[in-house]
DNA sequence: AATAAAAATGCAAACGTTTTCATTGGCGAA
DNA sequence: TTCGCCAATGAAAACGTTTGCATTTTTATT
């Protein structure tokens, strides 16, 4: 209690295990880190000298030295969201499978947010990050590649950025479902899409929904093409007002957060689905399926990208040069359910 | 490129941006922790220096001496759940207000698993964790209290366990919604709540609902007590069974998800809501105000409570001594939307 | 059984900070 | 101008591991 500023208390460090199992601290070290290279009897004394002090290795401490701290981080524009967390759940829960763990921040699609959480994951010394989508600050590409910080952007399939990715094709998942629609025949459709500022998945999505109408020679409107938050409140009430008056006979949504509220508002209007109006999303979030009627959809599968995401970041990681790592596009398929059929009244 | 083992990559450290300012490494490492300790003009240099390098400290480093990481546990049964996702964002954005950062991981109601993942936390010297609930095994809590970690239980009320608490009263909760189901005069109800046993949450709401009904001298035979998961899915199809023949008046749910899938099933069943059945939630999720009809619940203030947590944590890592801190239990209140009335037909 | 080769272990020097203690410098008071 | 005090800074010892190298022990070979 004198120059020793006050111990951790009660932890056993290595040294302790050592001691006990009557081994250098070196041994104990690679017991932990690579037990092959040790004797099994050697083991066998140090397990059990470990579990009788509940030791607990300090990855920190070791962290320093070996440049590994086993964590990786996960930058995504929010949480709360269902197709995010579905593919958050994946990403941590795969890397705890390779004994690593995860570190979060959301930055609600502010880019200079963004920039100052990497930096704090970097102070962390993470060895690698995910980071959703294709836009960001260059500040926080550089920060990242001077580091030599494995990086994965994650959602999209494009390489503006250079960045290695794992996504889907955003702008084919909008084809589908669109031209689902259109092969039933209907000419009238609106697009529900959020600000594609900051957003290039949606930018993909709306840019491939709307191709797909001119090359089907179908015109759309300023008023079929409305600007439409994430969320469901506001697409609710924004649906509402779509359907009050002069409806289309069919709706694109830029995910299935914004069809679960328009299908709402219809019901609200007392409209029958899918006969007075088709809707259609991008995503098959959870609840897609039991929504009344089940709602007609694209499937990506988020779970698989997070998962994916893991494995690659953490071979990225390991194998620091065989950089760099291919792209890889998940497939997207249509899933037709109760939500859309065929125009009550061809024009 | 000998003895010394690869640098990291052109990664300045303390001491180079010390050398370019021309001070020592300490004054540095004080301009970042105590900035008001260093002379103003000295302070300007130092940010100059460290501007052009373009340092980023290494908390691990300083972790070491300090023992504090800066970083906190978040261990949750599942991400990738509406209730859960809303406490988990407003934690990590609270966090990062406090400069500090989350380690989260979910372990799906698997106690054994939870204990790896408390020890993997540890072992990353976190300088505090939130766990969701009281029930957890003895090693766990014997863990965290050997190492002296602060640990807060959420979302239950209680302290069987000892642990400080930051949560809600779920009994009262669901006498909220049972209540008021009685004094629309409905007697034929059906409680779908989840599986008890790893979750007290569940079981004081369970507690809570069936303590009215027998308050009321209204007795529940086992057909209207259905054990219900929390996911849509299941909700739905148990949902439609429930409602095929001899439906009851009213149906509480355990939760809103399973409400959603309640009515999706009454929705199928082509019954019309709330004239044909009264349906209740317990959270008020992201949805329940636009689905339709509306859905009466109890809210539960998620975000608050994560951002309780972050706040409670970070005051006791910092003031060791103050503990314990106070148990908190944020309020509930009942939100009466469409989806209940008086039931059609008195018995 | 002796020797060489291989495997296991130990020693000690890092890793990049923070913090204690000592020293320097600046400024006001006498 | 000189002295003394306080604020600002520097030097160096931790923090708890990992790892390169040296040494010892084991195993294989003749």
């Amino acid at each position: 209690m004198k120059s020793r500023h006050r111990t951790r208390k009660g932890a056993p460090g290595i040294v302790e295990v050592a001691q006990r199992a009557g081994v250098s601290a070196a041994t104990v070290s690679r017991y932990f880190n690579s037990p092959d290279v040790v004797r099994p009897p050697t083991r066998q004394i140090i397990r059990k000298a470990a579990e009788e002090l509940g030791y607990i290795r300090d990855r920190t401490a070791g962290a320093m030295h070996s440049r590994f701290s086993g964590t990786f981080g996960l930058v995504v524009p929010t949480i709360n969201h269902a197709i995010f967390s579905e593919m958050i759940e994946a990403f941590a829960n795969r890397l705890l499978v390779h004994d690593r763990t995860m570190l979060i921040a959301s930055h609600n699609y502010d880019l200079k947010l963004e920039l100052s959480i990497i930096r704090s994951l970097l102070e962390r010394r993470i060895d690698g990050v995910a980071l959703v989508g294709h836009e960001h600050t260059d500040a926080s590409i550089d920060m990242l590649k001077v580091r030599e910080v494995p990086v994965i952007a994650l959602w999209g399939n494009q390489n503006s950025d250079g960045l290695p990715f794992i996504g889907a094709d955003n702008q084919l998942a909008a084809e589908m479902v669109t031209r689902h629609l259109i092969e039933l025949g209907h000419t009238d459709i609106a697009f529900l899409f959020p600000d594609t500022t900051h957003n290039d998945r949606a930018r993909d999505r709306k840019a491939g929904a709307l191709q797909l109408m001119q090359d089907h020679q179908l015109i759309v409107p300023p008023t079929r093409l409305v600007n439409c938050p994430y969320d469901i409140a506001s697409a609710k009430s924004i649906g509402m007002h779509l359907l009050s008056n002069d409806r289309p006979t069919a709706i694109v949504c830029g995910n299935d957060i914004i069809a679960h509220g328009v299908i709402y508002a219809a019901h609200q209007c007392k409209l029958s689905l899918p006969s007075d109006l088709s809707v259609v999303g991008i995503g098959d979030f959870a609840g897609s399926a039991e929504i009344y009627p089940g709602l007609t959809t694209v499937r990506i599968p988020a779970n698989r990208i997070g998962q994916m995401a893991a494995d690659t970041l953490v071979a990225m990681s390991t194998d620091r040069d065989s950089q760099p790592f291919a792209n890889q596009t998940v497939s997207t398929q249509l899933i037709i359910r109760e939500s859309t059929t065929a125009p009550a009244r061809v024009s």
